[in-house]
RNA sequence: GGGCCCAUGGUCUAGUGGUUAUGACGACGCCCUUACAAGGCGUAGAUCACCGGUUCAAACCCGGUUGGGCCCA
C-alpha cells in the first residue's frame, strides 16, 4: 500500500515549481492585477516561528488570488539596512564601527547581511511560500538606495524635509538620534533621592526629590504645585543647588505631582520630556551637560568626562558625605530606551534632518480612513498613533550602514547643496560636490555624513514595487498596490511611515488593504524572549513534521490576535495531509476516465454537489475578508467529515463495480474542487494528489495555476434528501459501533417508518442498502407496534416570545412531565401553571422523543431526523 | 496611567440573544469497513474568569472587577 510521504514529496514539489515557474508576475499580462507589498524579510538569517506564521499567512492570499485568476504580484525581498545588522557586524567580527574605515564598515555589512539570503529564501520555499524571485529587491542595494535619495530630494524642494535645531532622542551607545518610534519604555526599579537646596535669603534647606541628580549641573529651575499651601512661600524665592552653588527661582506649575517625592520637582536640561516642556514653557536656555557619548561635560566640573551612571553614583555619594542627602528610597519608573540596545536615551540638541509630519495630520486620517483595515479594530491603534504625536520624523541618523543622505552642506556658512535627482545613487562622503565652492560666502562643501532612518527605505517599498521613477506605465498600471500585509507591532512604523511617504509623494493611498497579524507567543501564552528561555526554534519542526503541517499551523491563527504555539496542531496538519491524500487517491482509483455530467444523478450525488457550492461561497468570503483561519476551518470539516465520512462511504458501492457515473462525476468534481480550496493552505500534497488523481484530464501543468471552482446553484431539494440520507446512515453505523459489531456486518433487514418516508428518501434506498449492508430495505408511513414517549423537549424559542414571562415556568413543567403520564389530544398539551391559569400548547411549543416497541424484542429502534429505524439482526 | 484585544473541558479553540455549548490534541473503550489504524464509532471531562444590569430568555448585549497580550505614555 503507497503512503503519503511529504519528505520525498514536499521537495519534489518545490523544485518543479521553481523549474515551471508558476508563481511569476506577468509584467504583459492584461488580466486583473493582485499585488501584495510583501514584507522584506529582515537580513538577520534565523528564522524564527514568527516568520514562519506570517509569511505563511500572506501566501494564503498569493495562492488564493492566484486561483481567482489575478496576475499576482508578490515580490521575494529582503531587508538589509540599518542598526541591527552593523551591531551583529561588530559582535561577530570583532571590531568597533568608529575604528575602521567608514566604507570598509559599510562593506563588512553588506557581505555580512549577503551572506543569509540564500539561507533565508530557502527557509521560505521549505515553507512552500510562494513568492516570486523575478521581482526580487533587497533595501541595501544602490537601485533601492537610489529611489529613497530622489524621495527625500523632491521633499526637501518642496520644503517638506528640513533640518531642525531642538532636542532629540538620543542614544548615547549607538550615537544617533532616534525618532519616537524607535524609543521602548522599561519599567525599571532607580533610587529616589531626597537631596538639600538652600534658600538663598535665609539659608534655610528646601528638600526636593530627583532620580537623576547627576542632572543638578544644568538646574535651571525649582517648581511646586500652586495649590500646595506649604510650598506656597517658597514661589518666587531663589534657592542655591546643592554640590553645584547654582541660582535657580522657584515657580508654580500646576504639572507639578504634589503627592510624589517631597511636591517639589527640579527642571534640568534635559532629564526627560516634562522637562522639555517646561524648558519650552519658561523659555529656559538649553544647557548640554552630557555629550554625544554620555559622557559629563565641562558644566559638570569635577565629574566631567564620567558616564552618566559613574557621575550620578559619584553625586550621591558626595552629596552624603556631605550631608545633603536626606533620603533614599525604591521607586519604578519609565525610562526610554534605544530600541536596539536598550541604553537609556537622553535628550541632547543636536541637528538633525526632519520630515514634516504634525502639519499633515488631518490629511493623514483620510488616507487611513481610505484603507481597508482587516481586522478592522487595527484602524483605532494607528487613528490613536497619529493622534499622539508631538514631533515631525527625525529621519537622520548619525550611523555607518544605511541610505546615505544626498547633500553636501558649507563648512563655514552651513547651505546646503542638495543633490539633483540624475545624480542618485550618490554617497557624498565618497563623491565630491558638482559645485566645488560655496555660492554665498565661497566656503567648501562637505558631504554629509549622516545616514536615513532605515524607515525611509522600507516606507516607499510602495514606490519600489510599482516601478516608481522606473517605468510610468508601470507605475500606472500597478499603484496603489491591493494589500499591505504585516505585524501589529510595526503599525506605528512601517504602516504609518508608508501612509505619510507615499501622501507627500504621491497624494494617493499606498493600498486598498491592510491585514494585520499578531504574533506566535511560546506555548504558555508568553511573549518568546531569549531572557525567558522559551524560543522555539521553527527548523527542527519543519524537519519533524513537514511544511505543510506547518502551514496547517499558520492556518489555525486567527487574524490579529496573538497565538500561543501548539505544537499539536502540526500533528494535526500532518494527519489532514495524510487524509487529503488518501481520499485523492480513492478518486483517482475511480475515475481512471474522466466521468461526465449524467442526465440522471441520485439525490446525494446532488447534495454533495450543492453543499460544495455553498461551501465555496462561504470559503470566498471570508478568504476575500483574510479570514484564512475560518476558511480553513470549514474545508477541513467539509473535506473530513461531509465529504469522506458520510458521502464516500454512500458510493463506494456504485463508483468501483458499477462505474456509476454519477457517483464518479460527483466523487471528482467535488474532490478536485476541495482539494483546489485546501492548496492554498497546504499546497505540497494538494500538488502530489493532483499530479496523481487529476493532471491526467486537466489542462493546468499544476493545481497551484488552476482556476477556483464553480458554484453551481443551491438545489435546495437535493440537500434536504441528502441531509436525512446521511443521518440515517450515520446513525446505523453508529448503532453498529456501539453494538459491537464490525461495520461491514451484515443486518438482515431494516425498515425505516415515517409520514414521508419514501418520497423523502426516493431514489436514495439502494444507497442506504448497501452502504449498511442490509440485506433488506423497506420503506413504511407507519407499523403496528407499541409507542411510547420517552421525554418530552420544551422548545425556548417558541415558548419565549409567545408566553414572555410565564415561559420559564412552562418551560420547566414540560421537562418535568413524567412521559407515561403525558396526555395529549390532538397534539394539543394541557399544563396548569402556579397561578392557576390554563395553559394549551399545539405541537409547536414541543418536541417528542419516541420509542417503538415489538412484543418479541427481536429488533431494536433508531430515532433520526423524525423517522423511526427499525433493525432486525 | 491611556487605547485596543482576549478570558469557554487537562491544553488549544468554535460559538455576536433561545443549542443536549463546537472541534482539535491528549486519555479511555470498542471496531482491521480492499482510500486512510496517521483510520472509524463511542465514553469521560466545562457551574462558558468574577460581580452586577438589560431581557420572557445572556457564553453572547451593557457596566464594573480580576488576570493576560499588544501598542503607547
Amino acid at each position: 500500500m503507497p503512503q503519503y510521504d511529504w519528505r520525498e514529496s514536499e521537495p519534489k514539489w518545490q523544485a518543479k515549481w521553481k523549474e515551471w515557474e508558476i508563481h511569476r508576475f506577468d509584467p504583459d499580462s492584461e488580466k486583473e492585477i493582485f499585488s501584495i507589498d510583501n514584507p522584506p524579510r529582515y537580513a538577520s538569517g534565523a528564522l524564527h516561528l514568527g516568520h514562519a506564521y506570517g509569511y505563511t499567512a500572506i501566501d494564503f492570499a498569493a495562492r488564493y488570488k492566484r486561483l481567482k485568476g489575478y496576475n499576482v504580484f508578490f515580490p521575494l525581498c529582503f531587508d538589509v539596512n540599518g542598526t541591527p545588522v552593523e551591531v551583529r557586524v561588530e559582535k561577530v567580527m570583532g571590531v568597533k564601527a568608529s575604528d575602521v574605515p567608514r566604507q570598509e564598515f559599510v562593506r563588512m555589512c553588506h557581505e555580512f547581511a549577503e551572506k543569509h539570503i540564500d539561507e533565508m529564501t530557502q527557509q521560505f520555499e521549505i515553507l512552500g511560500e510562494s513568492m516570486d524571485s523575478s521581482i526580487y529587491y533587497q533595501t541595501d542595494a544602490e537601485y533601492y538606495r537610489r529611489l529613497t535619495q530622489i524621495s527625500f530630494v523632491r521633499m526637501y524642494n518642496r520644503n517638506l524635509a528640513y533640518k531642525g535645531h531642538f532636542p532629540v532622542n538620543w542614544c548615547t551607545r549607538c550615537g544617533t538620534a532616534l525618532a519616537d518610534a524607535e524609543v521602548n519604555y522599561e519599567h525599571r526599579t532607580t533610587k529616589l533621592n531626597t537631596i538639600k537646596f538652600r534658600d538663598v535669603e535665609t539659608g534655610e534647606a528646601v528638600l526636593i526629590a530627583t532620580t537623576r541628580p547627576e542632572l543638578l549641573c544644568t538646574c535651571l529651575l525649582v517648581a511646586v504645585h500652586p495649590d500646595d499651601s506649604s510650598k506656597a512661600a517658597l514661589v518666587g524665592k531663589e534657592l542655591a543647588t546643592p554640590v553645584f552653588d547654582r541660582r535657580v527661582k522657584v515657580v508654580a506649575d500646576p504639572k507639578v505631582d504634589p503627592d510624589f517625592g517631597t511636591g517639589a520637582v527640579m527642571i534640568c536640561s534635559i532629564g526627560d520630556k516634562d522637562d522639555l516642556e517646561w524648558i519650552m514653557k519658561y523659555h529656559l536656555p538649553l544647557e548640554k551637560g552630557i555629550d554625544e557619548s554620555g559622557r559629563m561635560t565641562s558644566i559638570a566640573g569635577e565629574y566631567e568626562g564620567m558616564t552618566v551612571a559613574d557621575a550620578k553614583n559619584q553625586i550621591i555619594e558626595d552629596m552624603k558625605v556631605a550631608g545633603l542627602l536626606t533620603d533614599q528610597v525604591d521607586t519604578d519608573q519609565n525610562v526610554g530606551t534605544c530600541w536596539r540596545c536598550h541604553t537609556p536615551i537622553e535628550f541632547l540638541k543636536i541637528p538633525q534632518w526632519f520630515v514634516k509630519t504634525l502639519e499633515f495630520k488631518e490629511r493623514i486620517h483620510e488616507m487611513i480612513d481610505n484603507i481597508d483595515w482587516h481586522p478592522e479594530f487595527m484602524k483605532i491603534r494607528i487613528r490613536d498613533w497619529v493622534d499622539s504625536l508631538a514631533w515631525d520624523w527625525v529621519v537622520s541618523r548619525q550611523r555607518y550602514f544605511a541610505t546615505a543622505i544626498p547633500l553636501w552642506e558649507c563648512e563655514d556658512c552651513g547651505d546646503v547643496l542638495i543633490a539633483e535627482e540624475d545624480e542618485c545613487y550618490v554617497d557624498p562622503t565618497v563623491s565630491p560636490p558638482r559645485i566645488s565652492r560655496c555660492d554665498a560666502c565661497g566656503g567648501e562643501y562637505v558631504g554629509s555624513t549622516d545616514v536615513f532612518d532605515t524607515w525611509m527605505d522600507s516606507s516607499i517599498s510602495p514606490l519600489f514595487n510599482c516601478f516608481w521613477e522606473r517605468n510610468p506605465k508601470m507605475f500606472e498600471k500597478l499603484y496603489p498596490m491591493n494589500l499591505r500585509p504585516q505585524s501589529h507591532d510595526i503599525i506605528r512604523t512601517w504602516a504609518f511611515y508608508t501612509i505619510l511617504r507615499e501622501m507627500l509623494l504621491i497624494g494617493e493611498k499606498p493600498w486598498k488593504d491592510v491585514m494585520i497579524h499578531g504574533f506566535v507567543m511560546a506555548p504558555d501564552g508568553r511573549p518568546m524572549h531569549a531572557s525567558s528561555g522559551n524560543i522555539i526554534d521553527p527548523m527542527p519542526l519543519l524537519k519533524q513534521y513537514g511544511g505543510d503541517a506547518m502551514r496547517y499551523y499558520a492556518s489555525t491563527c486567527s487574524l490579529g490576535m496573538d497565538h500561543a504555539f501548539k505544537e499539536q496542531e502540526l500533528v494535526r496538519g500532518n494527519r489532514l495531509a495524510v487524509k487529503v491524500w488518501n481520499i485523492m487517491r480513492l478518486i483517482g482509483a475511480a475515475c481512471a476516465d474522466k466521468p461526465e455530467e449524467p442526465e440522471d444523478m441520485h439525490p446525494v450525488d446532488r447534495w454533495i454537489i450543492s453543499r460544495l457550492g455553498g461551501l465555496v461561497r462561504e470559503v470566498e468570503a471570508k478568504n476575500d475578508e483574510y479570514e484564512f483561519d475560518r476558511s480553513m476551518a470549514l474545508i477541513q470539516d467539509f473535506l473530513w467529515h461531509e465529504f469522506a465520512d458520510h458521502y464516500i462511504e454512500l458510493v463506494k458501492h456504485r463508483a468501483y463495480s458499477e462505474r456509476d457515473e454519477g457517483a464518479r462525476y460527483a466523487l471528482y468534481n467535488v474532490g478536485l474542487g476541495l482539494l483546489k480550496m485546501i492548496s492554498v493552505f497546504l499546497p505540497h500534497v494538494a500538488e502530489d494528489a493532483y499530479q496523481n488523481s487529476f493532471k491526467k484530464h486537466e489542462e493546468p501543468i499544476s493545481i497551484h495555476i488552476s482556476s477556483w471552482p464553480k458554484t453551481p446553484d443551491k438545489d435546495a431539494d437535493a440537500e434536504a434528501k441528502g441531509e436525512r440520507v446521511k443521518n440515517i446512515v450515520a446513525a446505523i453505523r453508529s448503532w453498529k459501533s456501539a453494538n459491537g459489531l464490525s461495520l461491514n456486518s451484515e443486518i438482515a433487514r431494516i425498515e425505516i417508518v415515517g409520514q414521508s418516508a419514501s418520497d423523502d428518501l426516493e431514489g436514495s434506498e439502494e444507497d442506504i442498502r448497501a452502504t449498511i449492508k442490509a440485506k433488506a430495505l423497506e420503506i413504511k408511513r407507519s407499523v403496528e407496534l407499541r409507542e411510547t414517549v420517552e421525554r418530552i423537549r420544551p422548545v425556548h424559542n417558541r415558548l419565549g416570545p409567545e408566553f414572555k414571562a410565564d415561559a420559564k415556568e412552562i418551560s420547566e413543567i414540560l421537562a418535568s412531565i413524567e412521559p407515561s403520564s403525558l396526555k395529549i389530544e390532538e397534539d394539543i398539551v394541557i399544563i396548569e401553571l402556579s397561578n392557576g391559569r390554563r395553559v394549551e400548547l399545539g405541537p409547536e411549543f414541543y418536541t417528542l422523543d419516541k420509542r417503538l416497541f415489538s412484543e418479541k424484542g427481536e429488533l431494536e429502534q433508531v430515532s433520526v431526523d423524525g423517522y423511526s429505524v427499525l433493525v432486525y439482526r
